[in-house]
RNA sequence: GCCGGAGUGGCGGAAUAGGCAGACGCAACGGACUUAAAAUCCGUUGGGGCGCAAGCUCCGUGCCGGUUCAAUUCCGGCCUCCGGCACCA
């Protein structure tokens, strides 16, 4: 027999022979309980990295687990394909995206296979495909069909190095999330998805998520920014108009000083027109469309604004206060106007302090006065007419129910969260289905004409309009709806929009007709278990969220959370930083596998940490996994070959401890995947139960009783079912070797008996005074009189005790007595 | 600034309905095997003190305080690090 542990040759054979046995293929059974397992996709950029590696062993060990436990198991796979670096690839080296793309794939599916993960490869799904884009355009039609897909002009957020807009989630401190070039503001007629209609069932629906990470709902919670107040109307007599500001300090409304609108409000041109500020504010709207991001981030505190020569009334005193435009009133926040409350608000008071306007207290602390700068905490109303002298949580509701009377307040919510803007001025995406027609407009595509495919050849310039813009056989097209010349939209989709979707295309990926088969969604989804890093806190798993929601509300699905637990995996760090290219310190887990294996990259990535920590990557810590598979190589070949003799005497009582510690370890290793998915532990024990039989062995020369061979046996077999999650090739192999005929990834998990598991004499620790002076054997169960007995006896307890009266004495069954004196 | 999360040996990390701190692994040191090395196996390894010795003993989970017979775990107040958000009225 081999003694060498050949992990390349054994590898391959098991993988053969699970593709051959069809094992990871999943189908549809009604009345078996199901578990969908999904990691994040990745984009195929070249061989996977260690952060999907980890993502995907993670995944794997999961599935396999639930597969062993008897439940029907879906785990799929596939590649988020669409996307920017293929398309620089194309204007870099000159080869088209689709065969960038797909040699890429190639490359990342090659070393997934080589991870033994156990794929159902027959549902792959590629989002760059015409069978999956058409049904991306199909849903961006559905929208559009409700209102949900609209198509306006505004200031957003430009790229300039990508050539294309960005989504607000994608911009990360002013710059863009991908390349971190400065972004730049614009404006530009651009498509959006009206995911603030969701604002409020997003933060609510939070209740229906079983496990999430806290961190990321909080992220969430904060996105989307709600914030109760009220809208107050204040009056403009000269124009006969009101102004709507939306504000959470109705109670503050009595000591507002000056008002302000956005710099490029509507109302600002009519109050201007024909005054000698209209030129001033033109010159000062430039000057702040010419700030960048992020410089605007970089000098928060600085706000710059001008004072336009109006007044304007506040409704609840008549107060005329005078009317300013500034750069830190934001038009797309509440209703792009702010009522100047310098004494309470941080902003205003800067505001006020620099262009030396009056700051006037309403509020005082509760226990003082007010202390002459500014106070935002609550407090008592002052100097507020008739709510003088009432708390200020109060005074809201108070202050806004006066105003509504005369109709000039309605309490109101307000969200920070934007609509989603998904044009791309980009070629390798999904084109939006949408045509323009001189007589008829804006025409959507039927949904018989899907899909709207990328045309293939075109010109890739390093920058300018992009590609399709400049297809002619692509833009000029028929409408629709009268035939007649028509120009085809030439922004391609977001390609989040294209993941927000894929989790359902999983469950029935031969559907042609339809984005997915209803039936088949209702058995499988929602996804039991989602992985992935939690760089998509907001991105990815907020989009999904509302598009599960949209299909929800259309009555296509019957759920409205997509993913019912989430759990949130850590990134693989190397000198204490994040892998990366530009910084030289990344592992090539193609590299690791040739030399150890994938059991070993398997292992070593499990036992290193709990999974939702960062870990670093230590190519020591590689060797010792290596290390331990081969010694459960060694020690369970060991005992399949070791001869027995019933000649040979044993210690009965070492069998029977040695069985308990099987018991244990199945107990303890269930316990450690099921809460937290803590492999690191649930490894170290089933390390503790290999010493022991290795430690076992090593008692015996060459033969054994038959009674020590059989338990030696058991514990092999164990052992080996255990591990199998964590290192399936090896265990199959070793299964083999154990005789078993069938393959162990479908096999039954391993069960223990719960009287085994304890021994029936237990150690007490004794203490006094709370600390360990001693420990005794007692039997299990024992009362606190019997061991107090056995104590007395200890002559070391006897010396601390010191003769002196026992003034109490705690005990905690099976485990501690502690003498007080 | 606000919101999360975390601070335990030389290192990764165990142990919390309060009950033996440091499991398991890595590194290091000593030993066995070997002509030698690799591999493998055995032993030691938080710090200080006492002892020729088996052993004994004190201190120790970021810092200060509290509750308790007993605190890494609970409470109060700080410090540090990581992540997210940041003119949102």
């Amino acid at each position: 027999m081999a003694r060498v542990y050949e992990f390349d040759r054994i590898e391959r054979k098991w993988q053969t022979r699970w593709e051959e046995a069809k094992i990871f293929a999943s189908e549809k059974v009604e009345g078996k309980k199901k578990y969908y397992v999904l990691e994040m996709f990745p984009y195929p950029s070249g061989d996977p990295h260690m952060g999907h590696v980890k993502n995907y062993v993670i995944g794997d060990v999961v599935a396999r687990y639930f597969i062993r436990r008897g439940y029907n198991v879906l785990h799929p796979m596939g590649f988020d394909a669409f996307g920017l670096p293929a398309e620089n690839a194309a204007i870099q080296h000159g080869i088209h995206p689709a065969i960038w793309t797909h040699e890429k794939i190639e490359r990342m599916r090659e070393v997934l296979k080589r991870l033994g993960i156990s794929y159902d490869w027959r549902r792959e799904v590629i989002t760059c495909e015409p069978e999956y884009y058409r049904f991306t355009q199909w849903f961006f039609l559905q929208l559009y069909k409700n209102g949900l897909a609209y198509k306006k002009e505004g200031p957003v957020n430009w790229c300039p190095s990508c050539s294309t807009v960005l989504a607000n989630e994608q911009v990360v401190d002013g710059a863009c999330e991908r390349c971190g070039t400065p972004v730049v503001r614009k404006k530009l007629a651009q498509w959006y998805f009206r995911i603030t209609k969701y604002a409020e069932s997003l933060l609510e629906d939070m209740k229906l998520l079983g496990n999430w990470p806290e961190r990321v709902l909080t992220m969430q919670r904060n996105w989307i920014g709600r914030s109760e107040g009220a809208y107050i109307d204040f009056l403009l007599p000269e124009l006969n108009e009101k102004v709507t500001v939306f504000t959470t300090r109705p109670d503050t409304i009595y000591g507002v000083t000056f008002f302000v609108l956005a710099p490029e409000h509507p109302l600002v041109d009519r109050l201007i027109q024909g005054t000698p500020y209209e030129e001033r504010v033109r010159e000062f709207r430039e000057r702040i469309a010419r700030k960048s991001e992020v410089e605007r981030i970089s000098d928060l505190t600085e706000k710059e604004g001008m004072f336009i020569g109006k007044t304007i009334i506040n409704p609840v005193n008549g107060a005329e206060v005078p009317l300013w435009i500034a750069d830190y009133v934001l038009l797309e926040y509440g209703t792009g106007a702010v009522m100047g409350v310098p004494a309470h608000d941080e902003r205003d008071y800067q505001f006020a302090r620099k262009y030396g306007l009056p700051i006037q207290p309403v509020i005082r602390p509760h226990d003082g006065e007010w202390q002459g700068e500014c106070f935002s905490e609550p407090g008592v109303m002052i100097n507020s007419g008739p709510f003088s002298g009432l708390p200020s949580e109060e005074g809201k509701a108070k202050v806004v129910a006066f105003l509504a009377e005369k109709g000039l307040a309605k309490p109101a919510v307000s969200y920070r969260l934007r609509d989603w803007l998904i044009s791309r001025q980009r070629y390798w995406g999904a084109p939006i289905p949408i045509v323009y027609c001189d007589r008829c407009g804006e025409v959507p595509v039927p949904e018989k004409d899907l899909p709207v495919l990328l045309p293939p050849n075109v010109d890739f310039l390093p920058s300018g309009p992009s590609p399709l813009a400049r297809c002619e056989e692509f833009v000029n097209t028929r409408c629709p709806s009268c035939g007649g010349p028509a120009r085809r939209e030439t922004d391609t989709m977001d390609t989040f929009v294209c993941s927000s979707w894929y989790y359902l295309r999983y469950c029935s990926p031969w559907t042609t007709d339809r984005p997915f088969d209803e039936a088949d969604v209702r058995y499988w989804m929602p996804v039991d278990q989602y992985i992935g890093g939690v760089e998509h806190a907001i991105l990815h798993l907020l989009y999904s969220r509302f598009f599960t929601k949209v299909l929800h509300d259309l009555g296509m699905v019957h759920f409205r959370e997509p993913f019912s637990n989430l759990f949130a995996q850590g990134m693989v760090t190397k000198d204490g930083a994040k892998m990366s290219k530009s910084k030289g310190n990344t592992v090539s887990p193609r590299e690791i596998i040739e030399k150890f294996g994938s059991d070993t990259v398997r292992v070593f990535i499990l036992f290193a940490g709990p999974p939702e920590l960062d870990m670093e990557w230590s190519d020591r810590g590689v060797e010792g996994a290596f290390r331990f598979l081969n010694r459960v190589w060694r020690v369970v070949n060991d005992i399949v070959e070791m001869k027995t003799s019933i000649g040979v005497t044993f210690d009965r009582e070492r069998i029977q401890s040695l069985e308990r510690m099987v018991h244990r370890t199945i107990f303890r290793v269930n316990q450690d995947i099921e809460r937290e998915f803590h492999f690191n532990t649930a490894i170290s024990a089933m390390m503790e139960l290999l010493n022991e039989m290795g430690d076992y062995l090593r008692t015996k020369a060459t033969e054994c009783h038959p009674e020590e061979k059989t338990m030696l046996l058991f514990a092999a077999r164990t052992l080996v079912s255990l591990l199998n999650p964590v290192a399936p090739h090896l265990t199959e192999e070793l299964w083999e070797i154990l005789g078993e005929q069938e393959l162990l990834s479908v096999s039954p998990w391993p069960s223990y008996e719960e009287a085994k598991l304890h021994e029936d004499v237990v150690e007490v620790v004794v203490q006094v005074n709370g600390k360990v002076r001693g420990k005794v054997r007692v039997p299990r169960g024992s009362s606190q009189d019997e061991v107090l007995k056995h104590a007395l006896q200890d002559e070391k307890i006897q010396h601390w005790l010191n003769h002196a009266p026992v003034r109490k004495s705690v005990y905690v069954q099976d485990k501690l007595l502690n003498l007080v004196v």
